[in-house]
DNA sequence: TATACTTTGTGAAAGATAGCACAAAGTCTG
DNA sequence: CAGACTTTGTGCTATCTTTCACAAAGTATA
């Protein structure tokens, strides 16, 4: 399989540019230039272009892309043309943000499993889930064969957790805890630390003038 | 003021430093090297001493950093020694989340007022924080002098929040709207699409062993 | 105090990413 | 169908970020 390097937000990217070039086809728009779908999303044109480049050929000089045509190779380039299996492991406040936000589904991201510690919460049924105990995760994710994890618990339990998620097979976490995970190399994570985010913006409030 | 280039990464790489410090202080240990930092962060140690290298010398040769004086460095010159006002635009799921997540107290983010543009929502009282009509938002925000304004409302009216948000004066933007937002360059704004970062897991699945 | 360690701080090298700029390829018009 | 115009795809260059590697500075020990 062809392994050139993307870079890391060249991926990250793309799913803009399809968010994008999706609404243009709702609007019926057939073809658009990379210098006004980069205007849309507010990034270059030499960059969309580059970061299409990556995936093959896709435009035609003198007119651009053909929103439909581009709609669909970006969607089979991330992945979109397949559903994937997703769990949420901490029903709180996010874990039910997550839980009934529709923007998953809509993006071929099944929601089939939550798990709580807190008895309270276990046997709840949010939209067509049922809460269940975390122990039983292990089980659930091996026989529902689920892709992703959704680490929504607290800073303390989420070590716990990943290990539970790693050794039942699991291959991609998402993390919402404030910690840093210990997961060994075939698992990738990625972290999303809203407080974070919010401080990010704080250092500039505090720092008026740095950065470009 | 010094202004040397920080890079992009470095500013978010230091509160992941700050975390940990913070446990190891909670721990009593007096001090630790970039190394062992590092792998706790799972960063390297030339990274670390890097980031730090930005804003000053913290460290002492042969021994390492002193954890409590890191850690009050860090906070300085992260904006922790002040607090920060924040604003919550949008009461459903993911804004009730971030209303009620104790993290944001906790790193001197002080959410004083919601708003919803459904009446069903408007009146709600969520711990201190009572939920006003979005069209107060303008006044509100002036008076309550807000910092930040978080969007977590549906991408179709999140622009539209924005322009509110911009003509009330506000700084920085939280963005949890999968949409691009057009706003004046002295606004800065950061997005976070939920959705997006489970999709680049999804990326990451249906093509595997690409990147580093 | 001298010797053997440890660890920082930082220039310089390597690597990754983004932007420029233009030939090549296509469109459009009369 | 010829000439003017538009827009892509991409090598090259500039910039930004990370890693390397080592002198300088400190610690520890006897």
């Amino acid at each position: 399989m062809s392994s050139k390097k993307i870079p890391e937000g060249t991926v990250s990217r793309l799913f803009i540019y399809l968010r994008e070039i999706t609404n243009l086809v709702k609007m019926n728009i057939p073809t658009i230039s990379s210098a006004e779908l980069g205007d849309r999303v507010n990034l270059s044109d030499a960059q969309l272009r580059k970061d299409l480049g990556y995936f093959g050929q896709f435009g035609v000089s003198g007119s651009g892309y053909d929103t439909v045509e581009l709609k669909a190779a970006l969607e089979k380039i991330l992945g979109k043309d397949k559903a994937w299996n997703v769990a949420v492991i901490g029903v709180g406040h996010l874990g039910l943000a997550l839980l009934t936000y529709p923007g998953f589904k809509e993006h071929g991201l099944n929601i089939v499993a939550a798990f709580d510690s807190n008895t309270r919460r276990i046997g709840r049924q949010i939209k067509d889930i049922t809460v269940q105990p975390i122990d039983k995760a292990d089980k659930v994710i091996a026989d529902k064969k689920i892709d992703i994890g959704v680490i929504a618990v607290p800073a303390e339990s989420s070590q716990g957790v990943a290990d539970k998620l790693v050794s039942a097979g699991i291959k991609c976490i998402l993390n919402f805890a404030p910690e840093t995970l210990t997961v060994p190399g075939h698992v990738r994570v990625k972290d999303v630390d809203l407080s974070r985010e919010l401080e990010t913006l704080t250092y500039f409030l505090a720092n008026p003038g740095k950065k470009s």
